[in-house]
DNA sequence: ACAGAAAGTGAACTGGGGCTCACCTTGCAA
DNA sequence: TTGCAAGGTGAGCCCCAGTTCACTTTCTGT
């Protein structure tokens, strides 16, 4: 006879408050801040803190997979509506744009991208993570691919960029610090970029 | 009677060798190197470090600074053959692939860069720092304006980039952990995109 | 209402990094 | 050769951040 012990409602409490609470100091600082800062702002003690998430690359795991997530289903749409006929480069554009709008606002999900270096798909915290198959994340990487593979076929993006490359680029574009419409700016110079054919010069296929 | 010391032979040794391991350490691992890893590095104890070098910042400056002033020569170089004739257009893409180049190279200088945000004339180390008139820096920093008015004047760049803007896109250039070929690809996109105009006309995300 | 398990608490431990300083060593001028 | 100030040394102090754990408080099934 399994019994499934109920969580308790304050416990449950204190989970949802400390996700809240991380998810908005470590987007907007970075993956930098103390835990003892999270868990003043939450009103709740360090050991709390280490009672729901066991270390502290864990809870910042925990922030970054709920971005992603959102982004992942984002790519996933994307990649569909292109699938049933919209045009590849600006479905394409559009993402990119948007992704690169949350790195500005979620430094860590930034950190994380920047930190890819490239050459895996993607990564959680740090670059030691192997990611699960059949995680959103994959399904993310392989609509990634897909997508950018179609607005490259359809000429909208320069066919040398690989799909780390993008997220390199787009983790580049400099956002903290910097007014939306600047930061706006940026993303635009960079899209424009990854649109220009590879250089008038000596270019041809 | 005024008695100018001369310096001890040891301590000129290794004045130079200390800059000379900061420069490596700091330029490869960026201003997070820790004293006691460049004291070792350099076969010194580091209450010498802290002798030549008042505080690690200083010594971060420092080293900075030895970059810097081969930045700016280059700059004003740049801006010195557009005054004579040379196209604008070409001379900025070549410093600014120089620039990114260098970052590349110096993460101490880029995040030196990229940390200036935008809006006050460079920044040694910190946002907090202003320059002295007449400093090598100042100086480039005037050439890069000049350099950038002259290309946007020939419509080789952008016009609604402002110097700010400029250094802001070329230390966001991803270049730790990648290849040089990589690194040069993305310097590519960027620039290509700092060329393009705003897309007046419609599309653009 | 109550027991006891789950959850919460925060002082203390650990380790790392910047920096100091009381004490040696050494280059060099006399 | 020698005196001594400039220079070098490194153990140790301080502070900060992650983590632990013995103890207290709170929730909930009975």
């Amino acid at each position: 006879m399994v019994h499934v012990v109920k969580v308790r409602s304050d416990a449950a409490r204190n989970r949802a408050r400390i996700l809240e609470v991380a998810r908005d100091l470590i987007g907007r600082e970075g993956s930098g801040v103390s835990m003892d800062a999270i868990a003043a702002e939450a009103g709740v003690a360090v050991g709390t803190l280490y009672r729901h998430h066991p270390t502290k690359a864990a809870l910042v795991e925990a922030v970054i997979g709920h971005s992603l997530d959102q982004l992942a289903e984002a790519t996933v749409a994307a990649t569909a509506r292109v699938g049933q006929g919209a045009p590849a480069g600006e479905e394409a554009a559009r993402l990119f744009a948007l992704v690169a709008r949350r790195y500005a606002v979620d430094r860590a999900v930034k950190e994380a991208a920047a930190s890819m270096g490239a050459y895996s798909p993607v990564t959680a915290y740090g670059p030691d993570i192997v990611l699960p198959a059949d995680s959103p994340e994959l399904r993310a990487w392989e609509a990634i691919q897909d997508l950018l593979a179609a607005a490259q076929r359809e000429g909208s993006v320069r066919a040398d960029l690989t799909p780390a490359d993008l997220m390199a680029l787009l983790a580049g574009v400099p956002a903290s610090g910097v007014p939306d419409r600047v930061r706006d700016r940026y993303i635009d110079v960079v899209l424009a970029g990854m649109r220009a054919p590879a250089d008038p010069p000596d270019a041809g296929p």
